[in-house]
DNA sequence: CTGCATAGTTACCGACCGGTCACACCCATG
DNA sequence: CATGGGTGTGACCGGTCGGTAACTATGCAG
């Protein structure tokens, strides 16, 4: 699959003929499915978006109707993908890569992480906490900082701590503490 | 500079003969000074380094002896630069285009980001913060995350809300609070 | 003036890039 | 059998990449 070319290459780094290869085809054929490799690039972006959507499901089928079991669970989930997704958040890694503000994959970007954030926030305020959006955007920050921070400095850096600098703003901005 | 056009185009996205006509100067003369682009890199990221570093300097001088209130002015720098260099962290920025896990600059940017926490950490503990490695983590994080989402969802996005975060975070992990 | 190191110029190298072309092919539907 | 649409193939386009060779121009020390 092509994001997998692009998260271990990089957009810029991997050629439109590696990427047919890699999926048992050619370029030419790749190319009469998407128009350009920026076409294929916002498709793949996509792809990634909606894997990463289907997170919230998971975390309402786990803890149904428990917001802060959910939210807790949030913390632990990513966690998770800290260790298992060491090259951290494509879409991020993208905004990065890609300085072309005009490039059509940072709409696709934008819509992702808004959508994140106000599921992100939503999910705080179902959970009771007093400032929902400050922690949301906190949580954000810390999550995509601990990625980042793990592909400068590796493993042993700060994104070490991350559970507990979610836990540590959680209970900054929760108010009255729950049971 | 070098440096900037790094900054605008991304490493692989500027190329060898563009640098050196920046530099009002060609490919040659260039090639004679650095041994490869590799090398190129690389210092443009020390000196990148050296000139990040001289923040700790200017933090010293505006509170001298006065930790505390460095702390504090390290969040207020920090949330100035998150407005004033919209492109980010050039070291980290780097960590993520540069997907060669052998590449020379890795080093650099480690060596980098190692200080940076050290040096926080150091800052957190001479101002009586009760988990210093615990609070320059998190500060650090915070500030990545800051920074990286400023590039995939604009100054609008959680970014806005990063000198919130630092002082809950401050505060979260001070211990008891200074005047 | 003579050397010599440095820098500038131009052309070039092989490799790869994104993208297109013409053409043979396969296979299902009619 | 015929036809037509999707697929595979390989050559090809112009352009750019990082890096080099050969030669010239410049400036400075002896």
């Amino acid at each position: 699959m092509a994001c997998e070319l692009f998260r271990q290459h990089g957009i810029r780094g991997i050629g439109v003929d590696a990427i047919a290869e890699a999926a048992d085809t050619n370029k030419m054929t790749l190319y009469r499915h998407f128009g350009s490799k920026d076409d294929l690039i916002c498709e793949a972006l996509r792809h990634t978006s909606a894997k990463a959507a289907a997170m919230w499901d998971e975390l309402e089928a786990a803890h149904p109707g428990d917001a802060r079991a959910q939210l807790d669970g949030w913390v632990e989930v990513r966690s998770q993908c800290l260790c298992s997704e060491p090259f951290g958040c494509d879409l991020a890694n993208a905004a990065v890569e890609l300085k072309e503000s005009d490039h059509p994959a940072h709409a696709v970007i934008e819509n992702f992480k808004n959508l994140q954030q106000k599921k992100l926030a939503d999910l705080c305020r179902r959970a009771g906490v007093d400032e929902p959006e400050a922690l949301a955007d906190t949580l954000s920050m810390l999550l995509e900082g601990a990625r980042v921070s793990r592909l400068a400095t590796g493993s042993e850096g700060p994104s070490m701590r991350f559970v507990r600098a979610c836990e540590a703003a959680i209970s900054a901005f929760a108010g009255a503490r729950p049971v």
